[in-house]
DNA sequence: TATGAATGAGCGTTCATTCAT
DNA sequence: TATGAATGAACGCTCATTCAT
């Protein structure tokens, strides 16, 4: 039941956004009564938390294991963008969430998860670091900001991209692989 | 007054969200009642679209004027990238409201909003389909799919960009500039 | 177990009042679930009930055993006052709810208490009125107001008497007894 | 609309109890909505602290102008008690909030008016004290307990007092009066 | 004897909106 | 042009109670 309670608000949470959906909202979507939603959760905003926290433990153990069995730098940041377009699909409206809906968390809850979220973020970073010494990356690289610059486009296709439309979430990792590292001019300056 | 509407409303609405502040945090900014507000709006709903179409319209307006003056085609991709992290600075709040609240608004003014931001993709889009063509921009890119890689980059930087950091606007519109036309990778493979 | 129940129920009663105090309160107090209480009482007024008529019927007893056992009607009056002074350090929690929480009872039930209550003090109208025509008290009085002011003196000190603190229940007994007695006034008119 | 509001809610308040009267119960009694009822309240809290200050205050400036008036420490008592017992009339259902209802204010709102009530009680107390130096009470009284004796007669008033009953309020006064000071004794031991 | 899942009614509160002035 | 009183629907949440196990 509490899957289910979860699972349900993921989906009502993605469509229409935390504030806007009630508890009314998700507890009719399975046919049970509010005292049911708060038997198992203690409020709205405890749903949202493990909703997030869950998301970005899973996310963060499955870079851990591409950090760990990878070898190559570029293999590393394929791997990991590869992860954040493949959840798409299998993830899509929890991800939706996680890239929207922190405001609604109490101070202390959004610190703990903006922290987890910087670890990945600061993951990322450190492979470019890293493959930039091992003279993997371009040298000019400022690593902080091309780490943002990654995620954008990887996260930014959580606003935009329909994984059942024409181009395949393959398709467009690759893509998207191709993109990160070599840009989209035709030749070197 | 309406003007003085907008603006604190502006503000407040990427501080707290849109579903989260209410008209009375709004006309309490300013020092005015309630009737005030429905004086000059019709709806808080109604705000919202002058919000978000004043800044796509200007978005667009500049969008033009780029396309027209600027022959090269990397040229214009350079000049959208800046014009989007320029905003930053100068748009900060109404950006990231653009980016984020479109939920709150009818299902008449979404279409009507979407439309616009369309536009705005699509005129990226047809620069990388010339581009190609004109052999500034490697041939096997997707217009559509890059296109959204740009906006991408760029746009995210609104979720944590903080233009008063470390970084500068210029540093970072020159480096995402950078990463756009050349990704990160060192060498052709 | 039933009495494990109402014992922790009155002192939650009394800490934090009757409505306040929720099942769940009660329930956790003493480690098990909310059917638990259901098994041994059919609602929450029939505890309130219960832990009304205890503690009346047990008044009532020792104020018989008064009653008869004792011949002046001034010893009667002291006996009296003495019992329900001394309930403060062994009965505590359950006078301060007996003397607050009436209302949450059905309308019988209130009626069942409250003619238990009348008896008790219809006694204390009754030692008076004799004492009255035995000459111990004085002529002019009312029975049923002396017996109501009689009843407050030491009632109200449910209210804010700390058995633990400076004076002690044997001390407040005698002065109380002095002064209904004796009023305080220095020397008669 | 405050002044109806707060009216109806304490004749409510008095008959079922604070946390037994919804707003609902309140804006019902006189044909508004919930709504109204917080353009003019915070919180349910909010008012049932300016009934409780309304009360106590008034009572103190009442008690004040007896203290200063009257010049002999029995006059002064005689005053005091006469002041609350009159108020059975006139303020009846206030008082008998006053009296009962103060566990559901805010710790901090509590505080405020647990000093008030103080204040009236260190009032009473210094009259005896004053008056016991000044040989018009009897030396072996303790001022404090005495005090809470003399308000505890008073205020019991406030449970079974009836003002349009047999006894009327000035009877019930005199008799009251005659108790404390006097006792209830025939003749001295 | 005890549990735990579920209910449903109600509560205090918020808020966009209306409208007479 | 602006106010302030009022509305009414909805919201998050609580809680006494039921009942199959």
């Amino acid at each position: 039941m509490k899957e289910e309670l979860t699972k349900h608000s993921v989906v009502l949470f993605q469509q229409k956004g935390f504030s806007e959906t009630s508890i009314q909202d998700i507890v009719d979507s399975i046919g049970v009564t509010k005292g049911t939603f708060y038997y198992y959760f203690t409020s709205k905003e405890m749903l949202l938390m493990e909703i997030h926290e869950r998301y970005i433990d899973d996310l963060l153990n499955r870079q851990k294991a591409i950090l760990e069995q990878i070898e190559s730098y570029r293999a590393k940041i394929v791997g990991i963008v590869k992860l954040i377009i493949h959840d798409l699909q299998t993830q899509g409206p929890n991800g939706r969430i996680y890239f929207r809906e922190m405001r609604n968390l109490a101070p202390e809850n959004v610190e703990k998860i903006k922290k987890k979220r910087e670890a990945f973020r600061l993951n990322v970073e450190q492979v470019l670091r890293d493959g930039i010494q091992a003279g993997e990356f371009r040298e000019n690289l400022q690593p902080k900001m091309i780490a943002f610059a990654i995620l954008g486009v990887t996260n930014w296709s959580y606003q935009w991209f329909n994984p059942s439309g024409d181009v395949s979430v393959q398709e467009l990792a690759d893509m998207y692989v191709d993109f990160i590292l070599n840009g989209i001019i035709s030749e070197r300056d």
